[in-house]
DNA sequence: AATTGTGAAAGCATTCACAGCA
DNA sequence: TGCTGTGAATGCTTTCACAATT
């Protein structure tokens, strides 16, 4: 059974390893995956182990070979669309993002409640009012949302995406929204992010003036 | 010692707190806040012991109380001021969302290479040119840093702003980054959270096929 | 000699179980 | 009775140590 925290890490590591293609190189070793990603050589080869992943003593991996089981293991082999939920800044941020980003991971529908949005096709995305949510989601195979709607609308967003039949969100609402146990909630907490950030800094600053005495 | 995942449970209770408190409650139970962060009492109760937060039996804890301990331990008293480099849709998005999000925490000056950009007050914010980024960063206080740039000047411009002595960096960018080990690192991996999304999902799906059987 | 693969140990985080209190 | 506070137990994750391999 592969973890969470494994996947996350897998994910990472298949990201790593197109750049690594295109550089024409053919093998790579635990240890130079993770001097990039900054984490033990030995996580890296317990994590491709439990992916099913081998290597060879002296050669290492071998990286197409690789990048096949983690895709075999992480993408969905009919492709996967996705939705997107407020076209603000950063639901604008994410249609470019995701755009090309990933053949297999694409946006194919956003929607908006805002009138100036709707109707429109942004960045190759055809935005719809949220009142055809439902049956826009229900017309296509979609399971998964990606919601960067206000925080005030977050719950009543997500409610309306169960209802519609999603089964994974991503979401961006500093506030925790409350979904039904057999969907897969994925919160980016910025808010939270930078909070630590400032503490961590401040911790560190600590840590060196108690050490200077 | 408080952990770091106790750090940033509790800036989600903070946050929780002044919605409680603008509704003019004055105590709160752990099993409320555990409820509404979908995590258990216990875990709450542990949170707030480590932070030094204490309560009554029978009366929960006083809200107003917690908010200032916990303010005490979160917030720089001095208030913490960030800036941010790269200003395209997610930077923006940024700009906005910290924008009187909270008092203590403001984005004081931005940075980007477009000199569409540059020269100009973006939403209440001076963009400055990257040249400048270590002479500004040096004439303030600002000790932590949002990058939204592109996956390719990711580690340039961490590397740039270490140089300017910059010691905390929460970054968007899909590529791992490095820094010196006395600058904290905040990765904020969009690409992994949706893939993550999307695996568990099918996860739950491959579940609740083999319950039927 | 350098690398993978992995059982076992160590280290963290969460939950249990219950004492103490109002 | 219904809550908080917390030592101890459990469970999860990472790291150690080393056998196996080329």
């Amino acid at each position: 059974m592969i973890t969470v925290k494994t996947i996350e890490r897998l994910c990472q590591y298949r990201r790593l390893l197109t750049d690594v293609q295109a550089e024409s190189k053919s093998g790579i070793f635990s240890h130079e995956i993770a001097e990039t990603c900054s984490i033990t050589a030995v996580q890296v080869r317990r994590d491709l182990m439990d992916a099913g992943v081998c290597g060879h003593p002296k050669r290492g991996y071998n990286v197409t070979e690789m990048l096949e089981q983690l895709s075999d293991l992480l993408d969905n082999p009919a492709g996967e669309e996705v939705v997107l939920v407020g076209l603000g800044d950063l639901g604008r941020a994410l249609l470019r993002f995701f755009k090309g980003y990933h053949p297999n991971i694409n946006i194919v529908a956003a929607f908006d409640v805002d009138a100036q949005k709707t109707g429109r096709v942004i960045m190759g995305c055809r935005c719809h009012p949220v009142e055809e949510l439902e049956s826009v989601i229900r017309q296509s195979t979609v399971r998964v949302a990606i919601m960067t709607v206000p925080a005030a609308a977050a719950q009543t967003t997500a409610d309306l995406l169960a209802g519609a039949g999603i089964r994974g969100i991503m979401t961006f609402s500093p506030v925790p929204v409350k979904v039904p146990d057999d969907i897969f909630l994925e919160t980016i907490d910025i808010a939270t992010g930078l909070e630590k950030a400032t503490y961590m800094v401040r911790q560190i600053n600590k840590k060196k003036e108690r050490a200077r005495q």
